[in-house]
DNA sequence: CGACGGCTTGATAAGCGTCAACTGAGGTGG
DNA sequence: CCACCTCAGTTGACGCTTATCAAGCCGTCG
């Protein structure tokens, strides 16, 4: 009930007893800057739900490329896309807290709460249609939209857990926005401050903050 | 129960009494190929389940570059990544069938039988996986891998509905292909020819015929 | 037979990657 | 307290992969 990320997760509208039976399973966790979650092919035992931080999701190839398939963040959900292993990694990037479920429970439960299920089927069509949002953005984005794209999505993520501000937060490097996005860190890098000359935006310690939104909307829909 | 393609997709582990509901509920439909099934924004009354054929689904921006999401094949589900609107289009390819069924009357049932939810979140988290394996492949691999990839990928997926062999069927054009893998047209035919020269595939009418499937597998997993 | 669409091939160019040097903030230790 | 190191980020020069533009091929169909 004290959960601040409650109304924005898979635990909403979820009825008082069966939020307690939920408190009983959860067992809180912490996980510090840079620190491994889990890692791809690791069996699945656990799965957790952010409640504060923010974390980084990737595959890794052979030869070292990586590619971040998400960013997840307070009320985001980490285990569904696998049935026994994880498809991907998970690290920290900021100070993470979570709450962390045991597969066999989460299981056992969700079999016996239709909408629970229900909640999280829907989660998982949520999350399927961001993934194709951003196939569009790597398959067919030039480098400055797909920055744009990026710091409005930033924008908008924050917005739903009741950070709106034109001044977004980006706790990751420009290495996981470059691996993000499909670019490199020198791109990234050229493009923000192309985008700063322009006074589209202002970079800022930890962030940038949005001076032209009707442009950069402009650039996304293009 | 005649349904070619029933054990491959959610219907499989139905009961025979629920496989009747859910065949009165069923209108079978067909479309012809470069036919319109439905399209980005349209309020999606309607779910499909594909029997036959192949179905593109792409992303359109507004100066017309395009991307492929996803072919939908025989035992694919359509219609699950949206909650009142589609968020791509989808047309046949070649020759469709499918099984379509009213969103509320799939609403109403999946709300009464919990196990084939279970096996639509399962769907969607599986369809979640390959999202995120294109997003690794569209941003992070080379034309050449990308072409390797996407032959070793349609191969697995005959084989799961029943059609394992070393020709691979390919009923979309190239530039289906290229808007698959994020390329142009020219560069998904440079790379193809490059292959065959190499005697790593052979390029046949409607498909090609791999001949190296070992260096295939060396190069997707680089 | 001619037109058309899908595909291939060639020449050229652009966008982004690569390599390398530089800057500035933060941390460490003599 | 300041020299030094480290690391993330920025900037510049250059080059490669892939896009673009253009021409030609081939099977199909009216």
């Amino acid at each position: 009930m004290s959960c601040k990320v409650r109304l924005a997760s898979v635990c909403a509208s979820l009825a008082p007893d069966e939020l307690a039976l939920l408190d009983s399973l959860a067992h809180p966790t912490s996980f510090a800057p840079k620190e491994t979650i889990f890692s791809q092919g690791d069996t699945a035992q656990t799965v957790y739900n952010i409640t504060d931080g923010m974390v980084r999701l990737y595959k890794l190839l052979p030869d070292g490329r990586r590619q971040i398939v998400g960013f997840a963040m307070p009320g985001d959900f980490l285990g569904l896309a696998m049935r026994d292993a994880f498809g991907f990694s998970a690290d920290a990037i900021t100070p993470v807290t979570a709450c962390s479920f045991s597969r066999a429970a989460y299981s056992a439960l969700i079999d016996t709460k239709p909408h629970l299920l229900r909640r999280l089927h829907d989660y998982a069509t949520h999350e399927l249609t961001l993934a194709q949002e951003q196939m569009m953005l790597l398959g067919r984005r030039t480098a400055e939209e797909r920055i744009v794209c990026f710091l409005l999505a930033m924008r908008e993520r924050w917005s739903k857990i009741g950070r709106d501000s034109v001044t977004i937060e980006l706790p990751m490097s420009r290495q996981d926005m470059a691996d993000f996005l499909g670019l490199t860190i020198e791109t990234v890098s050229r493009t923000l401050t192309r985008l700063a000359k322009t006074k589209t935006i202002l970079i800022v310690p930890d962030g940038v903050r949005l001076m032209d939104t009707q442009r950069m909307a402009n650039m996304a829909a293009a």
